[in-house]
DNA sequence: TATGAATGAGCTTTCATTCAT
DNA sequence: TATGAATGAAAGCTCATTCAT
């Protein structure tokens, strides 16, 4: 595609994905107009049909693209799975392997919170367009599929090394904690909240292993504890 | 507001929210339109107008009522924290209190899968309006708000009762938690999922207080255990 | 028409009729409802088609009724010449008849003067309705042919008895002062002026006869005066 | 504005200014539909919200337009005070001198009646608007004050040179033989009348400047006289 | 390719009129 | 008669898409 275009030619293209990025980062897609986007790119109201055939197919692009960044790195969905493939093959020490599964969450979710913190608008917008169009929610769909069977593989493994708590079901475990990051994210930056990146990080790695049944040692004082100490000799 | 209008008045008004709600459930209100519902209550398109000032009101009026719909009963958001008010009055062995926590949060959760499973599109679609209708959004970030501190208090609670884990921020884990809940019903009923609901009632109740840190003693066999079992010797 | 109807009927009639001429009073008839009208009656919104066919049809019965006050007493397009009717009979000294004159048309305007400001919105909405109301444009045609030929009469009169400039043509002058003293007025009060209603007529008064040619002698200085005998010296 | 138009643009913006004025002068603005003007103008419906906001917007342009056209050469309102600046520096008899102004009354006369005769079902229109339209109600108030004080200024300086009648309040007579004229001809072409331009302007000047109490010499016997002589028998 | 004017289907809303009670 | 809900034909405005230059 890409191919029969000028060097000239792909540079519009470009401009014109980019601008769309930003204007349905901040508008709804049904909101944003052919000639938000255009101006945005700098370029002519007629040019945006020489390189899309519609308004929708320029969501396509865009939509896909946030999908592919959201699923390099730490998974997509759960921030986590993607980077614990592989895990079990070390061997060690129950505790040792809490610990160092705790650690590779930590740092999923953190890079997760940071990618969606990045993409929040857009990821909104592109998780609201699945509802209402057939390939997007496809695409969503099948991320799904793919993620929820690589998390129900991976805890279905932690568990037959008892890891893992084995009364859960894997599949039902691996989707709701997904769910729990990427709502909380999604809540987070879309509707706001007194929060900050690392104690988020934190808190949702902490609730996510040991929801899974195991125990996390003690770190240091959490930031916002102080606040809460009140209210619990109230 | 309803004693202004006649008996016949009040019945159009009621087709009309009905319809409302039914074609919200199948578009996007964005690709709703007024004749759309006007033809589902089987009234005459202009008829609508002699209800609703205008399409955005009765999106006001049917996201409302769904809103409170979903608020009684267990909570909306977590559809657990509301149930459980005042059971730190009772008092006896961590293992007993841990059990009776269990056993409310997988009472509510229960209760929420079911209402969610009833009112699935509507809520996605409310969910989403929230996104560009500043009404919605106000309510959404109210019910938000109210949800998130009495999540943060309850859990408090129990980290004061040494029940919970106190290395938790309670406002983080409240928001957390209720996400999981949420979203795994919105995407379990929204782009589907080979799920049951008791086993999700029993999976995510038990994620839930095992996350805070509570250990839950062990259950029947879990339905879906045979499947995953071959899985396990994989 | 009004013999078909109860006693009851006929007063809400009237009710209706007063409540349109206040409607279309306040805004253009084409901004006045039907709703509106009912509402300042205190009548049911049906009941308005209960006694007129359209809504056409009540502003014609408005406007025939304003045009029927202000053909009564002085006449109404120039204010003068009905009330001159039948004074060429008296006879005596020129100067004599042109004071008789003067003080004729000068009680004439004052009448006029205070008809319109009466009615004022109610006649320039009239007039503006006989631009696309075909019955009205008849109304205000015949009015306009009647009074014409009225004043042409009268001042043919004049000139045959040498009070009046035999050079004028009585058709072109009669329009011309009945014009005068209408626009004077319609403009003052539609868009306001600083004006007092009888230094108005005094002033229209004495340019009306002055312009047939008749003199008129000193009254006592007028109101204002004082403010522009600075700009006489300036 | 038109410099943001490429050549065709401004082809057809004007093709559909020149409409405006084209269907607004055959119907009431409130009865011009947005597709007469396109229709008139030969362009597609959607191609006048290319060029105006609103239907509204080209009101006011059409009547700005208006307006201007009326206010160059003599005077809008009177069709007499903006030729007559400047009068008052020659000096000579005063018969010489009303000689003068009546000569001058009557080209501004001519001028005027002449460019009513063009644009009077536009006039028509324009003033109609005026009333409901806040915008041209302000161009018509201003416009009006605007001649009002230079009308009462050029009499209050003739009243001070001893050509005018000083009885007279200068604020008064220039509103009231503006609206003579302005209203006889708004008459004449919009109800109809048997008129001729030439003895119409000669008649009105002859009101115009009598009525301020200047004395004109007997002209050549008027057209129509002839006419009236039966009448004065009668 | 780039441009921006041209197009017209489609949507919300209004409101005179009708009609069942 | 009185009532007020029911009706649906317009109308203004939007904007994705097409097209001529």
């Amino acid at each position: 595609m890409a191919s029969c275009l000028t060097e000239r030619g792909r540079q519009t293209r470009a401009k014109l994905v980019e601008a769309a990025r930003t204007v349905f980062e901040n508008c709804d897609f049904r909101d944003s107009r052919v000639r938000d986007i255009t101006k945005e790119a700098g370029v002519a109201y007629g040019s945006f049909y020489t390189y899309f055939p519609s308004k929708e197919s320029v969501v396509r692009e865009v939509g896909m693209a946030v999908a592919q960044e959201m699923m390099v790195g730490p998974d997509a969905e759960s921030g986590v799975e993607a980077d614990l493939v592989g895990m079990e093959l070390e061997e060690d020490s129950p505790q040792a392997r809490s610990r160092r599964v705790y650690d590779r969450v930590l740092r999923a979710n953190r890079f997760y919170l940071e990618s969606f913190a990045r993409n929040a608008r857009l990821l909104a917008a592109i998780d609201q367009m699945a509802l209402y169009n057939d390939e997007l929610f496809q695409i969503r769909q099948d991320m799904r599929r793919d993620i929820g069977e690589r998390s129900r593989s991976t805890i279905a493994h932690w568990q037959a090394e008892g890891l893992v708590d084995s009364e859960l079901d894997p599949a039902y475990a691996g989707a709701a904690l997904g769910s729990m990051v990427y709502r909380f994210a999604y809540t987070w930056f879309t509707f706001g909240g007194d929060f900050e990146l690392e104690a988020a990080a934190r808190n949702l790695s902490r609730l996510w292993v040991q929801a899974l049944g195991m125990t996390v040692e003690t770190e240091l004082p959490p930031t916002r504890h102080a606040t809460s100490a009140a209210e619990r000799c109230a």
